[in-house]
RNA sequence: GCGAUCGUAGCUCAGUCGGUUAGAGCGCUGGUUUGUGGUACCAGAGGUCGUGGGUUCGGAUCCCAUCGGUCGCCCCA
């Protein structure tokens, strides 16, 4: 007979299991548990979207022409024929129920979601094809203020979670007007000097020059850093709405760093554009990004509204911060044959009810159920064994020190261990006796 | 799409100028201790050396191909 082969995971999938050393999927949740709380606090209401959208969404927002339309999202056609793609973003979704929902009556929205976002990259440090976002948005408010919120939200958020070693890198593409003009200025720049361009940067002048900016080919570094910035082209609207937000931050407390050198690829973006970087992630260095996308709702067939927002990889982020403390449970209950197990089922039971982490083995001898109970980190034993239950007692023994103690189990709940009354009192508390016994 | 690098036990890895039965630590199972863990000691299970082909008397080791992981380039919404 063929042996059965297990299919493997899907390339750039993952897989994280709690309780493990390198607590990842603690990590993982902590990042979002921390999103969850901050983005209360200014007052961010969670919105959900599909995963999967006509992939007109997304063609329509990135505009059809792009490497990232033709062959990095993962689009399919379903039964009935449509085409359909996995979300490899938040903001396009999230725009596209925006206007068929009718959430206009709702702005200015502030909005936050996260989950899983679907790229067919090659995987690498901090990529994947399926990967996890926060998303944090504000849609239908053109004043910089929205700018400043969702900085300060970012801030606050890198902030809570501990990461070190972020900064904030912003940068301004200006109006419609400043940034044509900015890009004209630079495309004439880039030509005089095409000869000392690399290859791939030449090819960029013809697709997307702004990208040249950021190149990490040494050979490009001297034309891009002698570039002309884009301060000569703002119109006097960009530059007090830049002044504005930068303001807005020295207000709030937020560290900043002007990168003249950040743009984004794509037309709809305006004026703020920002990235929290790190060197700590290799290749990946960005761990938080946004800007305003004034351009976008309407590239969808909307009315022409302002909005601005960010994402950040949920994996990068996990990767960041501190190992949390590995979950350990309060009490093991370990009983010895039958008719302790039951009496030990009642009292396990009522421990859960009581709001303390307890936990009992399905099988094993004594010795196993403690080494169990050890590995767990259990604080705490009940054991119950023929001696006990003839008494209606349990002993209770203290795993950190090794004491251990008789008492009966009605009294379970203030049982006085020697020494600790108030742990085994807190860890107890709640404890109903009466229901432990009649079961 | 391109490049580099690595695939040996459940995990982390050693072993390669080609040479008998492929090793360690951790983990797992059992024992020292038939009702007492965290330390210690003893024993045991577990491997088509990623896969396929080639060179050779002989391949985990050398060559080719292929698949997969990792890292980087491209791209980055």
């Amino acid at each position: 007979m063929a042996k059965i082969e297990t299919p493997r995971p899907v390339r750039g999938t993952q897989d994280m299991l709690g309780g493990t050393p390198e607590a990842f999927q603690e990590r993982f949740a902590h990042v979002i548990a921390t999103f969850d709380r901050v983005r209360r606090l200014y007052g961010f209401n969670r919105v959900e979207v599909p995963v999967f959208e006509a992939t007109a969404v997304f063609a329509r927002s990135l505009g059809e022409s792009t490497d990232v339309v033709s062959k990095e999202m993962y689009t399919f056609e379903d039964r009935g024929g449509d085409s359909i793609t996995l979300r490899p973003e938040f903001t396009a979704g999230i725009c596209r129920a925006y206007i068929t929902e009718g959430w206009q009556q709702y702005a200015p929205l502030k909005v936050a979601t996260h989950g899983p976002l679907f790229r067919y990259e090659r995987p690498q440090k901090g990529r994947f094809r399926q990967f996890h976002q926060l998303d944090a948005e504000i849609i239908g408010a053109g004043e910089p203020g929205a700018d400043v919120e969702l900085l300060v939200l970012g801030d606050q958020l890198l902030r809570e979670l501990g990461i070190e070693g972020v900064t904030l890198t912003l940068n301004t593409l200006g109006d419609a007007q400043s940034r044509d003009a900015w890009r004209a200025a630079l495309i004439a720049h880039f030509e005089a000097h095409r000869d000392q361009l690399s290859e791939e940067s030449i090819d960029r002048l013809a697709r997307n020059p702004l990208r040249i900016l950021d190149s990490k080919d040494p050979r490009d570094r001297p034309v891009a850093d002698s570039a002309p910035g884009i301060d000569a082209y703002l119109t006097d609207e960009a530059r007090a709405f830049f002044e504005k937000v930068t303001a807005g931050l020295d207000a709030a407390g937020v560290a900043w760093e002007r990168n003249a050198r950040l743009v984004r690829g794509l037309d709809y973006y305006r004026h703020t554009a920002f990235e929290f970087v790190t060197d700590r992630l290799g290749a990946q260095g960005t761990v938080l990004g946004g800007g305003r996308y004034d351009g976008l709702i309407e590239n969808l067939g909307g009315p022409a509204t302002p909005a601005v927002g960010w994402a950040a990889g949920i994996e990068r982020l996990a990767m960041l911060v501190d190992m949390p403390e590995r979950a350990s449970i309060d009490v093991a209950v370990i009983p010895m044959g039958e008719a302790a197990e039951a009496v030990a089922i009642g009292i396990i039971a009522d421990l859960r009810r009581a709001g303390i982490v307890a936990d009992m083995g399905y099988r094993g001898n004594m010795k196993k159920r403690m080494q169990r109970a050890n590995a767990q980190g259990s604080r705490m034993a009940i054991i119950i064994g023929d001696d006990e239950l003839a008494q209606g007692e349990v002993t209770v023994r203290d795993l950190t020190d090794g004491t251990q103690q008789r008492c009966k189990i009605e009294a379970l709940g203030d049982f006085p261990l020697a020494g600790k009354a108030s742990f085994v009192e807190s860890l107890l508390r709640g404890f109903d006796p009466s229901k432990a016994i009649a079961n």
